[in-house]
DNA sequence: CCCTGTAATTGATCGAGATCAAAGCGGGGT
DNA sequence: ACCCCGCTTTGATCTCGATCAATTACAGGG
């Protein structure tokens, strides 16, 4: 239902939906023909893992449609998010060809890949394309900050709800609409890679979500719709001061 | 004894300790030159706030000697360290103007400073710069997501394990001696400041490092000096995987 | 040398979230 | 329809780290 027909590969730049978001925001015509000339998709399914932490990887992408998570492992199989990669967001690193993170899809992923040495070349070549990408690795790095507040010192319902606000508000930036009043989406993410996200066990997150419905701050539809009746009553639950205090 | 005398503003990137670490690693004699033009020295006292948090900040700059803290506040106090400044890391952000952060001075630091608009010019124009300053980001993205696994998932004593290794060891590499067998330095944080990075309380810190301490995994002299009898010992209570886990 | 103030240690108790354990869904396949 | 099987919810109990509360160590100043 949400994830409706993912399209079949693509052609064109112009008329793809993160061209004015992802590395590629900023190129001109011709350096999108460069682009486009390298440029391949690739379709993961829901749960499929798209690179093992370890493994060789020849290619980086951006993601097109769709949700996946990078993950870190304890030997003893603790595991940690680092990252969620949502439409327009970058995967990989230029000049290192081994992942460090597992990389798992959470939705069916469309991927716009580039081989990796070509795109290396281009990266140098290119100052639209290594601007935009210190750019967004810098939102990267304030994103990742902001996550380590939440790990660090907030409460259980305080990470959910910061969670939920910030998916809601990436889901209708990616659509157009405000994040205020009533917002409702579809979570990306089972219990468990909600509770890898922030750090608690996926018991917690279940009773944490049980006690926000209950409190009338989100409503639930099935196990993943959800809707939030009033944003900023959401916002008063993450902790976070009055403005929001996004940054990106 | 450990912060000696800090050397005066001096002039020559070339003498400079942190020449081939810093934003300026991959620079050209003459890029150098340039850059020399618009640099200026800056000292901070051990406790000294350097920005605080949503103020303007007219200049980046590099650490040259010391150590800084990045920290995030919550409304009601809460803090969480999301940041630390070594010698060769770079503050500030190109085309922000507002401090997402307090900077705070760990220990007396020094710092080599550039006007942030014709940084920002030098880096458009300069490509040994930028392609520095995005690896240099990167890297830094890597330590936060390490960070992350840690605020979420370690036990306090690994957390506390994994700090000193990570001073421990950056602290050697810049002296240029292996982290293996016995190492000895000095803590640049106070408990306080270890317990914000950690996600801890300042008691908890405490009383881990009294624990290490009794397990002879760590020794104090004074309350800042610390001797590693053996580093593998260490790591293995940091709850990483044997080969150190380490990205950059 | 003794104050004084700050940083650190140590102890006693509490509580949020983890862990262990059982049910509830709900949807796809035969 | 029925039965799985994976996901989720809910309950009972335990535990690690937080909190509250004294001490103790130490550096600087008179």
């Amino acid at each position: 239902m949400t994830n409706r027909q993912l399209a079949l590969p693509q052609q064109d730049c112009a008329d793809c939906p993160i061209r004015h978001r992802a590395v590629c925001a900023r190129c001109e015509t011709d350096e999108l023909d460069h682009l486009e000339s390298i440029k391949y998709y690739r379709k993961y399914e829901a749960g499929q893992t798209i690179v093992w932490a370890g493994d060789k990887m020849d290619f980086v992408a951006s993601v097109v449609e769709g949700v996946a998570s990078l993950t870190q492992t304890m030997e003893d199989g603790r595991r940690q998010m680092v990252g969620l990669l949502l439409p327009s967001d970058f995967l990989g690193r230029p000049n290192r060809d081994t992942a460090p993170y597992d990389v798992v899809a959470s939705t069916d992923v469309l991927m716009c890949c580039f081989r990796r040495t070509p795109f290396q070349q281009l990266i140098a070549d290119t100052p639209h394309i290594s601007q935009r990408l210190l750019e967004m690795t810098l939102d990267e790095l304030d994103a990742a900050r902001e996550w380590m507040l939440l790990l660090g010192r907030k409460t259980a319902r305080e990470k959910i709800a910061s969670l939920l606000s910030i998916i809601a508000r990436r889901d209708a930036s990616l659509k157009d609409l405000p994040s205020t009043g009533e917002v409702s989406f579809d979570l990306p993410l089972t219990r468990e890679a909600m509770a890898d996200y922030l750090g608690l066990t996926l018991e917690t997150v279940s009773r944490q979500m049980s006690a926000l419905k209950r409190d009338e701050v989100i409503r639930l539809e099935g196990k993943r719709h959800i809707t939030i009746p009033d944003f900023d009553l959401l916002l008063d639950e993450t902790g976070d001061d009055a403005d929001g205090g996004m940054l990106a």
